[in-house]
DNA sequence: GGGGGAAGGACCA
DNA sequence: TTCCTGGTCCTTCCCCC
């Protein structure tokens, strides 16, 4: 709810500009789509709309004109508010394209749509519920309240509850001056100089949650809890079990009953924690959530459950009041000419021609108040993704960025851990400095919650990132976060979980080894390592590159009967064989094949160019790419789409062959490389690293596949690196191959001796940017991290979920109103989208990658 | 045209 | 001088069948 205040107060605060800057041209336009006297845009109505929202409780009664202009001078020229106003341009672009669609429309067309639209607000209507008595209860400005009731002195004073980037909440004194939710501090002390900030206190504001709860559960024992201080009720049941205790001798009408009960309720809370609650009582969720804003503080409204009053209640709220739709829809339906619900039902038909089905169904549910009646509707299933993120002061500094991400995915780890989730999907979340949010994901074939395999992924992605910017404008960023999502349950689904990348090898060998065949190395259609389809991607932005499979272990064993449990025991040699040259290795140790797979590969490329894609010109980071030819082994379920390559086969001449079946061998040759996939001159992008005269001859010296640093000069030597090199996993910089072709690569970097690893090199990329983090953010996560995860340890679900169905960009779903309660999640009804098959997924990481 | 993954985006507390 | 965090759902794009 705050935040939704939040992005308002700066959204507003862009139109303003966007606004101004309009010519008259289009706003005629604009109000030239009506279609009903009550939809007409004209310049005034935009311009009264470019205030701050002052829809949110306690934002009333000031200047605010004068706050905007605050706003607007304090964040005027800032890369946040440049961002934002590309994103409203952006948003304008949209609109304008919008209303030339409906000014297409023939009459015939509309009425045929509106017809349409009609036939579902009759079914709509007809399933109407007005047998529950719903109640949503809002806590007061909970954090700032909890904080006045602690420190009485702070009663008085205009105060807000956060830290100098960002305030979590206000008390009604400081909303007078334009302060809310979202507002970051700086800003919010311009407005009023006399803020007091307290820092937030997360455990406490859970414990006096849970006291609230238990007030909660008297009345209806099912109670949904949707944030620390929201919560839904259905007192149906309550009411009619205790009527007579509220009106012992004369029948009690609804309305009083309900009224009488909330009333009690509140009162309980407010003895228990000393703070204020308000409260909604309608027939449905999204109505009850509406009207626990409308006597806030410390008020309840009850609305009473028939349709003539639920209808006139409707038709005069403002769209913006309802939970879902948010700064954009607004603005999409306000150039259609609607600002209340009761301007929905006369747009049906444009509506129908302009927006998706789902969001179609969404906005009937509106326009005739209808909602969710059923909080069991709120229970459903596991968390879907979990992540964690962080901000801080924009660095280009790879090592500093890798490290980072690093450190994220062993967090996740532990957040993982602690909930018993494992992931399929990672995703890396990058903002740049000029706050353009980016994802970037890909699947693995096993779950996992391995701060190693996790890190190693989206340090991948990071470097794929990397490199798409110029050697000049290297990339910068100011937000790096984790998430991962397909998630089970760690211990819970059909298999054993794989929670390492070893155990996930063994397991591989051990279930698919029976039926490899031995002497053959899986090779998908791959191309160099970090390779990027531009081309490719509906975003302008690099997809990853699909098809990357590591080869399994069943390949490389001689045959099924050799491989038992026992090597997965690890209480048995096996013999494992090379795919590359066909050696024999009698070794119990995973790591001891790959070490092998890696040097033979290595030389093996540096002997004869093993992947024709990969760019002789690329220095060292084609050497590293080279030995990520052989992909992920993740994916059983690219197994029948594999390629096989036979051994000590160069690439140049490699006889591949599509194979669904992998005994079948006897296809044509194919060319692996798939040219639209390499990436576009990279070579300027990565900077040039030399090897020192006194250094070892590139050319004839094998690069360990690890660091990417250290080259040997046999096979021997190279072994004896890897041993150390493997062991130490925890190189300062964890992908220096990364790290040494990074534009900014004067981090020194220490391979496991400790030795600068730029002690043999010269690098002449740039120099790297402020790597010091922000000490002012860190402190202001922390304590947003805290809340959260108290949060999500309480419901476990997203305001989403709490909070009805939301409409995106342009369509708006149909389905939200069924939500979560507690932990679980509602099962969502699909909405009929358009699919297209997708690229496929997968991200070059060389096998010794997985075992760091 | 359907299937389904990736990426972006809206929204919420 | 400064603009958070974690989660969900939806849509669009893309490629393949
Ligand atoms: N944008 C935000 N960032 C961090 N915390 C937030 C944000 N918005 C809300 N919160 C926290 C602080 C709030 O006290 C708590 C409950 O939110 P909410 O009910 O919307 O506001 P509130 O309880 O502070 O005021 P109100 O009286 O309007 O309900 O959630
Ligand atoms: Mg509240």
């Amino acid at each position: 709810m705050s935040d939704s205040a939040e992005k308002s107060w700066v959204d507003d605060v862009i139109m303003v500009t966007s606004q101004e800057n309009q010519d008259d041209d289009k706003l005629f336009k604009m109000s030239d789509v009506k279609l009903n006297s009550t939809s007409q845009v004209t310049k005034h109505q935009h311009i009264s709309n470019l205030t701050l929202n002052t829809h949110k409780a306690g934002m009333q009664g000031f200047d605010a004109a004068k706050i905007n202009e605050i706003i607007r001078k304090a964040s005027e020229g800032s890369r946040f508010y440049q961002h934002k106003q590309q994103a409203q341009q952006k948003l304008d672009a949209k609109i304008k394209e919008m209303l030339h669609t409906a000014q297409q429309m023939s009459p015939q067309l509309l009425e045929k749509a509106t017809k349409k639209m009609e036939a579902v607000a009759l079914e709509c209507e007809a399933g109407r519920d007005l047998s529950r008595t719903i109640v949503h209860v809002d806590m007061d400005m909970f954090y700032a309240a909890v904080e006045m009731r602690d420190q009485p002195n702070l009663k008085d004073v205009p105060m807000a509850v956060g830290g100098n980037s960002m305030l979590s909440t206000s008390n009604y004194i400081a909303r007078k001056f334009g302060v809310r939710a979202g507002m970051p501090g700086f800003i919010a002390r311009q407005l009023c100089p006399a803020l007091v900030l307290v820092p937030p206190n997360f455990s406490k504001y859970k414990a006096v949650s849970r006291v609230v709860e238990q007030v909660f559960a008297i009345y209806d024992p099912n109670y949904a809890m949707m944030s620390l201080d929201e919560a839904y009720l259905d007192i149906t049941d309550y009411m009619e079990a205790n009527a007579d205790a509220y009106q012992a001798k004369s029948e009690v009408d609804n309305e009083t009953l309900a009224e009488a009960i909330v009333r009690e309720m509140r009162l309980k809370i407010q003895e228990a924690t000393q703070l204020t609650a308000s409260a909604g009582i309608a027939a449905n969720t999204r109505l009850a959530k509406v009207c626990s804003d409308l006597n806030k503080p410390n008020g309840q409204y009850y609305l009473p459950s028939d349709t003539r009053a639920i209808m006139d209640f409707i038709n005069k709220l403002p769209i913006r009041k309802i939970s879902g739709i948010g700064n954009v829809t607004e603005q999409q339906l306000k150039a259609l000419g609607i600002t209340l619900c009761g301007q929905i039902r006369p747009n049906y038909g444009l509506l129908r021609l302009l927006f998706s089905d789902c969001s179609l169904d969404y906005f009937v549910r509106i326009s005739l108040g209808l909602g969710e009646t059923d909080l069991s509707n709120y229970t459903s299933g596991e968390q879907k993704s979990i992540s964690t993120e962080t901000t801080f002061t924009g660095t280009s500094c790879k090592q500093k960025l890798m490290q980072m991400v690093s450190d994220l995915s062993i967090e996740l780890h532990g957040d993982m851990k602690k909930k018993g989730l494992v992931g399929k999907l990672v995703t890396l979340k990058t903002k740049t400095v000029n706050f353009v949010l980016k994802t970037r994901s890909m699947a693995l074939g096993e779950p996992t919650s391995d701060p190693e395999v996790m890190g190693k992924v989206a340090r991948k992605l990071l470097i794929a990132e990397m490199e798409k910017c110029p050697v000049d404008e290297p990339l910068s960023l100011r937000l790096l976060g984790v998430r991962m999502s397909n998630l089970s349950e760690e211990a819970s689904s059909g298999r054993a979980k794989q929670t390492t990348i070893s155990k996930m090898f063994e397991k591989q060998t051990v279930s698919a080894g029976r039926e490899s065949s031995s002497n053959y190395c899986l090779v998908t259609e791959s191309v160099a390592s970090n390779t990027l389809s531009e081309a490719s991607d509906k975003h302008g932005s690099d997809s990853v590159n699909p098809e990357k499979i590591l080869p399994s272990l069943d390949n490389y064993c001689p045959s099924s009967s050799n491989i038992d449990a026992t090597v997965t025991n690890s209480s048995k040699n096996a013999q494992l064989i090379c795919p590359i040259c066909g050696e024999i290795i009698n070794s119990k140790f995973l790591t001891a094949l790959n070490r092998h797979i890696d040097a033979c590969l290595d030389s093996n490329v540096k002997k004869k160019s093993f992947n024709p894609c990969v760019d002789e010109t690329n220095n060292c980071s084609s050497s590293s790419e080279n030995s990520e030819e052989i992909q992920e082994k993740f994916r059983p379920s690219m197994i029948d789409n594999l390629k096989i390559l036979k051994p000590n086969l160069s690439s140049s001449s490699a006889q591949s062959v599509d194979c669904h079946s992998q005994n079948d061998l006897n296809g044509d040759d194919t060319v692996i490389c798939h040219s639209k996939l390499r990436r576009d001159s990279t070579d300027d992008v990565n900077p040039k690293i030399h090897y020192s005269t006194d250094s070892w001859d590139i050319r004839d010296s094998l690069l360990c596949p690890v660091c990417n640093v250290v080259t040997c000069t046999s096979l021997d030597s190279l072994n004896q690196h890897l041993d150390s090199c493997l062991a130490t996993s925890n190189l300062q910089c964890d992908s220096p191959d990364v790290c040494l072709t990074s534009p900014s690569a004067q981090c020194d970097l220490r391979n496991p001796t400790g030795k600068s690893v730029f002690e043999n090199l010269e690098c002449d990329g740039t120099q790297t940017q402020g790597c010091l983090p922000d000490s002012k953010s860190d402190d202001c996560r922390k304590s947003l991290q805290d809340y959260f995860s108290g949060v999500q340890t309480l419901t476990s679900c997203s305001s989403d979920l709490r909070t009805g169905p939301r409409p995106s960009t342009t369509f708006l779903s149909s389905n939200g109103e069924s939500r979560v309660r507690g932990s679980k999640r509602k099962v969502s009804k699909k909405c009929p989208t358009i699919n297209k098959k997708p690229r496929t997924s997968g991200i070059d990481i060389p096998i010794t990658d997985f075992f760091l």
